[in-house]
Formats: structure tokens, sequence, C-alpha cells
DNA sequence: TTAGGGTTAG
């Protein structure tokens, strides 16, 4: 690029009056309401070319406009040569020429060229136009570093709210964000203009390392300067307060704020997706709605619809579906994506197939939510085979979660070769893998070839490892070993109540009922309070929850005389209820196993609240105990309905007396 | 010239 240097710049005009009788505008830039394709734009350029070579004398604002079309059109290349054109042919470039070739510069990588450039901006007496200035910084940022560009922002004189915020945007980028938060500061100190982008810069720094303090101080700054309810400023403030866990700070601002955009709400409602507070999402959702002012975008649709996955609020998620199409968002490949994952997890595996085989474009996340989806609803052999057939397209990539989704898939399936050759292809195996790995062992009760890969690779003492060695036990009835493990766990994490309850369990279901009282007492003296479960239904709009025991629903009474009646058809047709609790993490109280665990409750509502034939949908917070998975087989066949039921491991599709997860609870 | 929000596992 030394051609640059080759031309004086002492040689070129001062200034350059326009000659011209062309409508310059017209050459390059097409109405607004006019859309070029890339091959049109490519044309235009040659026939600019062309004209530009007919053209003798150009002033600096037509080279100026070549130049930004070349950028825009990300052809750095074209910048830089026509750039060369221009000092070649003696026309002076001025303050728009040197920002737009500096930042082609920057995109090329080439700091030498850069550097070139600055030393013509400085004899071209450039060098203190903020455009300028503002150019150079970024480029020594990010092609040298930001200390350089501090370097050399503080020996110049012409600094002001844009410099300092892109030396901010520097320090962030290189994962410093205490450097920005400092210079913040000096810029208040130094009484700078402080502006929205400068503050935006600085919050954001204090959310990316989760600093509250100084989030506060300078939510207070933004106050004083008035820019506390400026939407960029007012919704920056959200998200640290967001990212710093700080709810109360976030609502109270949310509260306050006299307006509101869309991102204030969908980051409102992200955050409760993402923390568990569901119900919180679904009722902030509803709230905008109703608001009228405000519509949700494709953004707002993908924040929600993991949370009508998360609670199988499979009507929500079909309104919504219903509102994507009816706004074209359905085109969105993240939208696309969020509405395989709401069927998957909403227990819709048919309507979630139908989207994914219609879809133009797949990228990782689609297939990857499939191969799981596969897996979660008993179907593992369909999972490694989408996953076969993801990897004949050499297009797509994949990623840790990727090969998690097929080593789940293997575990499901019992495909041990399988999933043995799927996890030697990853080069890092993160534990995930790890535990899958051994899930995939035990599931399939090879017990001592999982036992040597968890001491070869030093896993004995990890509580997921040896979760997943007790599902294993659980499959192929393993007392010893289970009983050893849930001893282990016991040892390893004696401040979890959930351990207690398995062994307490154990112990229940040898009949051992000495050593049950013991370590209920055991639990109560150490004041720990294992979870309780829930179950819930959507019906009419509504999440009707159901906890052990339950009496306070409305229809309560109905439900368990339905379920008396259920379970006496039951003992009829022979079949005993199995209170086999062995390694089940559902304890509470056992006078309520008979009828009244909470899955049984939200079963019976479903019954008595649908019409006959109609599919009940489920979800539970625990896992379905083996003596309601039992029972729930029983009605299924016996009222000629298919209930699905979804825990947080998998999803129970009990269908004519069977269920899909082939007895694996 | 600087600037705020989204999908997959656990």
């Amino acid at each position: 690029m030394d051609l640059l240097l080759s031309t004086p710049i002492h040689r070129l005009p001062l200034t350059q009056k326009p000659n011209h009788t062309y409508d310059r505008h017209r050459l390059f830039n097409n109405p607004p309401h006019v859309r070029t394709t890339t091959a049109e734009k490519n044309a235009h350029l040659c026939v600019a070319h062309q004209l530009f070579d007919d053209i003798p004398i150009w002033d600096t604002f037509a080279w100026n406009n070549l130049i930004q079309t070349h950028l825009t059109s990300g052809d750095v290349g074209h910048v830089i040569s026509t750039y060369q054109q221009m000092l070649s042919r003696g026309v002076r470039p001025d303050n728009h020429t040197l920002p737009r070739v500096i930042c082609a510069s920057r995109h090329y990588g080439d700091l030498q060229l850069g550097k070139q450039l600055h030393a013509q901006a400085f004899k071209l007496g450039l060098f203190s136009n903020l455009y300028v200035f503002t150019s150079l910084i970024e480029l020594y940022g990010i092609l040298d570093s930001a200390d350089t560009a501090r370097w050399l922002h503080d020996k110049s004189a012409c600094r002001n709210a844009v410099s300092w915020t892109m030396l901010a945007k520097l320090y962030l980028m290189e994962d410093k964000p205490s450097f920005s938060i400092d210079l913040f500061y000096q810029m208040v100190e130094l009484a700078a203009d402080i502006d929205a982008v400068a503050l935006a810069t600085a919050i954001g720094a204090c959310g990316a390392r989760k600093l509250l303090q100084h989030g506060r101080n300078i939510h207070h700054v933004a106050r004083i300067h008035g820019l506390e309810f400026d939407i960029l400023v007012s919704n920056c403030l959200l998200k640290m307060y967001l990212d710093c866990g700080s709810i109360k700070d976030a609502r109270g601002l949310f509260n306050r704020m006299p307006f509101r955009d869309i991102i204030s709400w969908t980051d409102l409602i992200h955050f409760y997706v993402k923390n568990g507070g569901i119900n919180e999402a679904l009722k902030l959702f509803r709230q905008m709605n109703m608001d009228g002012e405000l519509k949700p975008d494709p953004l707002t649709i993908s924040s929600i619809l993991p949370a009508c996955g998360r609670i199988t609020a499979h009507k929500h998620g079909r309104e919504i579906h219903g509102y994507v199409l009816k706004n074209y968002f359905d085109d969105n490949l993240i939208v696309q994506n969020a509405l395989v994952d709401m069927y998957v997890k909403s227990g819709c595996i048919q309507s979630a197939l139908k989207i994914f085989s219609r879809m133009k474009e797949k990228d990782m996340v689609s297939w990857t939510v499939v191969i799981s989806g596969y897996s979660l609803h008993g179907q593992g052999k369909l999972g490694v085979g989408l996953f076969r057939e993801m990897d004949r397209n050499f297009s797509v990539h994949r990623d840790e979660i990727t090969y998690t989704a097929v080593l789940q898939a293997c575990s499901t399936a019992s495909m041990v070769e399988e999933g043995d050759f799927y996890f030697n292809c990853i080069t890092e195996p993160t534990m995930a893998h790890f535990v899958l790995k051994v899930a995939l062992l035990g599931r399939a009760g090879r017990f001592n070839e999982a036992r040597t890969f968890v001491d070869k690779h030093k896993l004995d003492k990890n509580l997921e490892i040896l979760r997943a060695l007790l599902d294993g036990c659980r499959k192929h009835h393993q007392q010893k070993l289970g009983k050893r493990i849930i001893e282990q766990l016991c040892d390893l994490e004696p401040l979890n109540a959930e351990n207690y309850v398995l062994l307490s369990n154990w112990y229940a279901s040898n009949e051992e009922w000495e050593m049950v009282e013991k370590l209920r007492k055991t639990i109560r003296d150490m004041g720990l309070r294992p979870k309780k479960a829930y179950s819930w239904m959507e019906f009419r709009n509504k999440i009707h929850a159901f906890g052990t025991g339950d009496v306070s629903h409305p229809r309560s009474q109905a439900i368990y005389w339905n379920l008396q009646c259920l379970m006496k058809k039951m003992e009829e047709d022979g079949f005993k209820r199995n209170t086999d609790f062995r390694f089940h993490d559902v304890d509470e109280e056992r006078e309520c196993a008979l009828i009244g665990h909470s899955e049984l409750l939200a079963i019976s509502f479903g019954l008595i609240s649908t019409e006959a034939g109609r599919t009940i949908r489920i979800a539970k917070n625990l896992r379905v105990c083996h003596s309601c998975h039992e029972s729930a087989k029983f009605i299924s066949n016996k009222v000629g309905r298919e209930i699905i039921v979804k825990d947080p491991y998998v999803f129970h599709h009990f269908k004519d007396g069977r269920c899909s997860c082939e007895d694996f609870c």
C-alpha cells in the first residue's frame, strides 16, 4: 500500500470547486424505496467506475460518495484502491474521506496502512477533526491495543464524548470493563460532555462484571444529567440491574420509566424466563399485549416461547404461534427454532417435526433441538438417525450441545457402540459429556465398564456421575450398588435433603421403618427441606397447580372421587399398586401415596375437565414415581386417552396401557 | 464517528 505515499500531499489542491453537471446522488444512490441485489450493485459500481474514467475532473464529494458505496457493500479492497486513484488524480481528501478509508483499513486489518493514513491526516491538517480522530482511535484500538489508542487519546486535545466512549468500548472489547468504568469516572471528573451513549457504554460495563455499586453510581450520574429516562439509558440500566441479579432495582426502575419500548419489556420477560419466573414472564407478556401500545417482535417471541415450553403451556404456545404466522415472523430462523423447541417441550413432537421439516434454512440449533426432542420423547433411535443426517450436511457445524444431544439419544436408545463413537469424536469433552457416557453404560446395564470409566477419569466423587449411575441401578434393580451410591451422595453432599429422601425411600422399600423414621428425624433436625412435588396442567388458559395431597383446588372433591373410582377399578382388574420408592426423589408423605401424588391429582382433574378422547398434558417438577407411573399406564388404557406427563428428565406418553419411556422412570 | 433485547443442554 506504499502507493499512498507516492502521492505528495503538499501538491494536492487545498480546495476544489465542484465541476459537475451530472446528478451525483442519482449516480450512486437509489431512491430509498428501491432495493438492489448484490449483482445489481456490482453492475452499478462498474458503471460508476466507467463514468469515473470518462469525467476528467471529479470533486472530493463524488470520490467520497464512491468510497462510501464500496464501504457499504463491504468491499474494503475497492475503498482503498479508489482512494489511491483519488490521490493519483490530485484530488484532495477531506474530513469525510479519511474516516471512511481508515475504517476500511481497520476492516482490512492493515495497521501499516492505518499509520500512513494517520500521517496523511497530520499533513492535511485533519488530525484534530473529531471524525478523523475517533476513527484513528478505533483503528489503533482494534489493530493494536486499547492502551495504544488511549496513549493517542491522552496526548490529543480534541477529545469529546464520542472519542471517550470509543475508548471505553475498546476496553470492553478487550474484556476489561473496569477500565471502561474508570474512563467514565474520568469523563465525569473532567466535566466532559456526558451523553446517552457514554452512559450506556459504562452501564453495560457494570452489567458485564456484575458491579452493582458502580452501576448505581452511574445511575446517579444519569439522573444528574437528566438522562435517566432516556430510553437507551434506562434500558441499559434495566439490563444492568438484571445482569447483577437485582430484580428489586430493575422492577423499581421499570415501574418508574415514563416510556418503555419493546426492548424494555423483552429484557424483563427474558430475565424471568431464564430464572424460572415463568408465571411472572407470562403475566408481563399478557400485560404488554393488553396495554396495546407495543406489539411483540421476533425477539420478544423468542424470549417468551421457552416459558411456554417450560410449563408445557401448549395452548399459550399455540396462540403465540398464531401470532407469529399473522405477523409474518415465521421466516425468522430464531423464531422458528424457538417454536420447534416450544412444541418439543410442550409434548407435541409431531407439531415440532412439521415446522422443522418445512424450514427452508436450518442451523445447528434447529437440528440440536429436534435431536434432543427425540430423546425427551423416548425416541432415541430417531435422534441418532437425525444426527447422522445432519452429519451428512457439511455446512452445519456441531458444538458441545449438539454432542450432548446425540449422546443423550444414544443413552435413551441404549446404543452403546454409537455413543462410544460419538464420545470419541469430541475433542474436549465437558463434564456433561462424561456424565452422559456413564449414563449410557449404566442404562445399558454395563456397570463394570461404567466403573472402569469412572475410575480411569477419576470421576468417582462427582455428584452428577453418581446420579447417572443411580439411574442405571434403578433400571436394572441393582439394589446393593444403588444403596452404596446413595450413601456416597449423602457423604459428599450432606446438606442436600434429596439425598436423604433417596435413602429413606430405599429403607422404606425394604420395610425398614425404623431407619425411615430415623432419617426423617435427621432431615428435620438438620433443618433441611426436601423439595415439594408439584404438577400442573393448563386448562382454559389457566395453569392449575397441584401439590401432594392438595385439597385446595375448587374441584378437589370431584378430583379425589374420580381418582378413588379409578383405583378401585385398578384393583378389580387385578393390578396391585406398587409402593417401590427405592431410588425416587419423591418421598413426601407416603400416606398420600395411594391417591394423593400431585401427578395423579392433575390427571384426575384433566379427566373430569376435558372432553372424552382428548389428550391430557401434565408437567411435574420432580420425577414420576414408579407407582404413579403404573397407575397412569392403567388409566390411559381404561379411559382410552393419551396422557402426556413431563418430568424434569423425560416425557411419558401413556397410551393403551404403555409408556414411551419403556418404564425408565 | 460511539449505542440497548432473542433460540438449543445443564
